[in-house]
DNA sequence: TCTGGGGTCCTAGGACCC
DNA sequence: TCTGGGGTCCTAGGACCC
């Protein structure tokens, strides 16, 4: 059978959704204007979340540095991102599309695919996604695009075509005529690298590439990617719309510092702070760790990383946190200026039961103890921002 | 111009076991 | 004493996505 499968993009929607929520508090509409979202706008280190289309006009495009965005435009203006603000636009973007179809993969905080096979048919699927597009549109002010295919890959090659606001179809039969001759780079999944050794071997469009013998295409990317790009090349993608969110498998956080770090103290402070964070984290989705991983990242880009195994699943923050304390001692030669520093759990198990060992630290108990207290506080902190945040919707 | 933060998956080599 | 081959785990590194 035939599936009929829908890809939903929000266009640049960070911005969107920043300008929705200031058009709603009387100001001026920032999609008119250059302007961008950024982690911290007064830092120059940081870089652009989302830019408007005014801005990618201009050539400003996300990930680009602030400041170099700064050097093409003057003027442009620059807005800090609202994270409570973006879960309930995608909140109310993601209900209004499974109201199309249960069927419904949220691919990102901003994207989802919906099957569409027993709701639609191929010949009108396309008003039923206007319908779609222009009920988000009404009802919670930012535009979409939806991409219509046979399959999720076509789908999502579709939403990417022109934008914003606009429905776009890539059939089976049209992979000819509207993907084969894009370049290399617009197919999922080829980045930068991947380009690059694709185009010194000649092959610049998706055309060329989905002529190229898989022989010679394992010799240039490896045989399971070779399989795949030479298969989603040719249109073809039969992987399902996956209804379960799949459990994380890892929790990680950094930090980069204003200015590159030398001081052994500063570092571990740094570092003191992600293990708080991830420790947190598993210990709220209710996981333990048996991986502990850290990386460092010196002023000229290099990156040092180290993992290792702990002796048993853990979430206290102290264990993680020694556990990359000794391995940055290992990496670190104390001199070289560090940009960025950044920890991670992985191998994750919901075990609840802690062996106890004979062996064990004693101060193990009072280091759950302070983990209580920091979550108890986190939670305190989240509870009395969610109330200011509902006093000031009910307030508006 | 000077490069964030959070994830997933794959590969290759070495250690170790049978 | 020397040898092979398969399986699994671990580590490091690389590529991609949003």
């Amino acid at each position: 059978m035939r599936r009929i499968i829908f890809h939903i993009d929000v266009n640049s929607a960070f911005l969107s959704w920043t300008a929705v929520k200031m058009v709603n508090e009387g100001k001026s509409d920032i999609r008119m204007v250059p302007s961008v979202v950024s982690g911290d706008p007064s830092d120059r280190r940081s870089i652009i979340t989302a830019a408007s289309i005014p801005a990618k006009k201009l050539g400003i495009k996300t990930a680009q540095p602030v400041s170099m965005a700064l050097r093409v435009c003057p003027s442009l203006v620059i807005v800090g991102g609202d994270w409570a603000w973006y879960k309930e636009c995608s909140e109310g973007f993601i209900s209004i599309c499974r109201s199309y179809s249960p069927v419904l993969q949220q691919f990102s905080i901003d994207e989802c695919f919906i099957d569409m096979s027993f709701r639609c048919k191929a010949d009108n699927a396309v008003e039923v996604a206007t319908r779609l597009k222009n009920e988000i549109k009404s009802k919670l002010g930012f535009t979409v695009n939806v991409g219509i295919g046979s399959n999720k890959l076509l789908a999502k090659m579709a939403s990417d075509f022109e934008k914003p606001d606009k429905v776009h179809t890539l059939w089976e039969n049209e992979v000819e005529e509207k993907m084969w001759p894009l370049g290399v780079r617009d197919l999922l999944w080829v980045g930068k690298k991947t380009e690059e050794r694709l185009t010194s071997y000649g092959i610049n469009t998706i055309g060329q590439l989905a002529s190229l013998g898989i022989g010679s295409l394992t010799r240039l990317v490896g045989q399971k990617f070779a399989h795949q790009l030479h298969e989603n090349a040719n249109g073809r993608d039969d992987s399902p719309v996956e209804t379960e969110t799949a459990e994380a498998k890892s929790y990680s956080a950094e930090r980069t510092f204003s200015k590159d770090l030398v001081e052994a103290k500063d570092i571990d402070k740094a570092l003191f702070n992600v293990a708080c964070i991830v420790a947190h984290r598993i210990r709220r989705d209710n996981f333990r760790a048996s991986t502990v991983s850290m990386f460092v990242k010196y002023n000229d880009f290099t990156v040092a990383q180290k993992q290792c195994q702990t002796e048993q699943p853990t979430d206290v923050t102290a264990v993680i946190l020694n556990e990359a304390r000794r391995m940055l001692s290992e990496v670190w030669d104390g001199k070289t200026p560090i940009r960025q520093v950044g920890l991670g759990v992985s191998k994750l198990t919901h075990e609840s039961a802690v062996q106890m060992s004979l062996f064990e630290d004693p101060k193990m108990e009072y280091y759950r103890e302070w983990d209580m207290e920091y979550d108890r506080k986190k939670a305190e902190a989240e509870d009395a921002r969610m109330l200011a945040y509902e006093r000031k919707n009910r307030s508006e």
